[in-house]
Parts: structure tokens; C-alpha cells; sequence
DNA sequence: CTAAATAGGGATATCCATTGTCCGTAATAG
DNA sequence: CTATTACGGACAATGGATATCCCTATTTAG
């Protein structure tokens, strides 16, 4: 049970977009051409995020993407959620129902105690990812980076972006 | 991205194998029979379960399986592990790399950012699997199960323990 | 106004993990 | 000796992830 690559590439995206100057778009090529990933793809998952309204999109000669809402407000979880769909990890196919001592007219009061616990971690999982924000892994990357890649790195985009 | 439905399988059967008689055995047949599982694809999980030291097993006829541990020392996490693997759900597949700006004689300090914040969420999941033991497990269905279903269930499993 | 660039989405192909079945082998209980 | 079991290898079917291609509507730049 591996998440998508795309759940990577879309936080790698937003985390780039995060740093864009107000107002601006970066497009998909750009975006794949900075991450070395195939546009078309990479695509797929941008439609993701502008489908679940993280960010903003504009059509034409420069235009592409921008984050929604500030980077305080857009959580891990969000961009995972936007890719990887928001089904729970675990599934639970009722299996219990199969014990032959069930009496037939039997009826469930709660779900299986298996899934509980399963359904519990995975919201953990959740809750974890909800509390790292865009806004957070900016501080951390500005607090890591070397300031020279830094500071390329906002002026390589900036020089792209519509 | 969804778990194996043999890692639900796996958990129902430990659950089962945990209210097993001290020293007796239960075979796939009986543990496939019970769940409505397919016996042979059944048995791969249970091949599993035994990889991972976490059940016992003898061969001929009235063998089958036991738990290796105490139901206290079986947790959750070890299950889900032992079918679905040890491997993060997260993989990193170091895009940032890719970043244009950078010189090419650059060296990372530390994992990627983005990635440790996976990993963490990744860790916080495995570690409320690891709170969970088997036994805990036991008492709960103890206290909601119907006590005649209950009983009926150990009964069942009792008659074809070798 | 025109041309180029963009997001979006549908169709399709490929790859790979999961699911599932089948059979042969060694060991063991009765 | 015979039936039953776990184990493991081989194999097929299925479905999701990955990746590419192409068409459309829209919008900006010139």
C-alpha cells in the first residue's frame, strides 16, 4: 500500500506555488519542467487540486496555477486528499457476517471492532497531515536551504510566472 | 490507496486464534470456512502470519494454527505488517534533485522536507496499530457480542481445533 | 484581429500489484 | 499406509496507477 507519485508531485507543486508573489500564475510546464516530470501527467494531477479547490487556475499565454487560499489555510491533508481521494485506507467487508453461528435475523449494533481500530489509525494518519500546513513547510525549507539555491530558486520561478 | 483485504483477513483470524484453546490448532480450512474465504488465497496470508514468527503451526491431519504470543503481546501493527509489509506509504523519490537552480556538486543535509512530514503521518498511523493488542480486541467483542453468539462461536471453533 | 499558449478532459496503451486458482512436496496424525 | 495438513511455486485474471496523445474552449500577447 504505496501512495500515488502524484501525491508527491502535488505537494512538490504546492510548495513551489506557496512562494509565488501574489497575484501570479505558474503553468504546468513549468512546474513539470522544474520537477523533471512529464507534463501531460503532472497535469492530471494539477486537475486534481483546481477540482478540489485548492488552487485557481487562468487560461491562455501566461497562465496556469495559483494556491486558492494562503498557505496557512491549505493543510498536507488537503493535497493528499485532492489526489489520493478521501476513502478510508482500510475497507471493511463485513466478514463477520460469515460466522455460520450468526442466526440469520441478526443485526449489527456497531461496526466490526477490527475496523474501529483500523478506521482509528487512519484517522490519525489524517490528523497528522492536517496539522502541517504549506505555510509550515515553507519555514522549514527557508530555515534548510542553502539562502543562494534559496533565492534562485524564488527568482527561477518568478521569471516563469505569468 | 486501500490495505489488502488479506490484512482484514489476517486480523479476523488472529481474532479467532486468540479465544483457541491453550496448545490446539486451527486449520485454513476451518478459518476459511468460517470467514466465507477462499481457502487457497487464504492461506497465503496465513503463510504470512507465519513468516513473521507471529503463529505456530504443525502439519497433518488436526494441525493447522496457533498464535506464537500471548494475545497481550500481539499487536495490531504486527498483523498489518506481516501481511502488508514494512515499507512506508510514502516513498520519496528525491524530485527536488531535479530543481534546476541547483549546482551539481550539491549535497542534502537532510531527507526531503516534505517527505519527513509523510513519514510522520506515516509513524503515527503504525503507532496507534501498535496500541491495539489482541486482547484488547478480545474484550471488546466479549462486552458487545450477543453472549449466545459468543459462545456459539467458541463452540464452533472448539470442534475442529485439533 | 490573429496567433500562440494555456487548462481541461477524453481515449488509449502499458505496466504492475492484487486477487485468485491449481498443483506438487514434505510432514504428521490416526 | 492413508488421509490431511502447511508450504511454496507457477500461472491466470483483474484492476488501478502510470503515461501519452489529441481535441476543445479560453485568454493573452502582439
Amino acid at each position: 500500500m504505496i501512495l500515488k507519485s502524484q501525491v508527491e508531485w502535488a505537494l512538490h507543486c504546492c510548495a513551489i506555488l506557496a512562494g509565488l508573489p501574489e497575484g501570479r500564475y505558474l503553468s504546468t510546464k513549468a512546474l513539470a519542467e522544474f520537477h523533471g516530470l512529464p507534463k501531460e501527467y503532472l497535469s492530471k494531477a494539477l486537475q486534481s487540486l483546481s477540482q478540489a479547490g485548492l488552487v485557481h487556475t487562468t487560461l491562455g499565454p501566461s497562465g496556469g496555477y495559483r494556491l486558492a487560499r494562503s498557505p496557512e489555510e491549505l493543510t498536507f491533508l488537503d493535497i493528499v486528499e485532492a489526489v489520493e481521494g478521501k476513502t478510508r485506507t482500510f475497507v471493511c467487508n463485513e466478514i463477520r457476517a460469515n460466522n455460520p453461528c450468526r442466526p440469520k435475523d441478526h443485526c449489527d449494533s456497531a461496526p466490526c471492532a477490527i475496523a474501529r481500530v483500523m478506521w482509528g489509525a487512519d484517522e490519525a494518519w489524517r490528523q497528522k497531515l492536517r496539522s502541517v500546513t504549506l505555510a509550515d513547510l515553507g519555514r522549514t525549507l527557508a530555515q534548510e536551504l542553502p539562502p543562494s539555491l534559496w533565492q534562485d530558486t524564488i527568482d527561477w520561478v518568478e521569471d516563469r510566472a505569468g
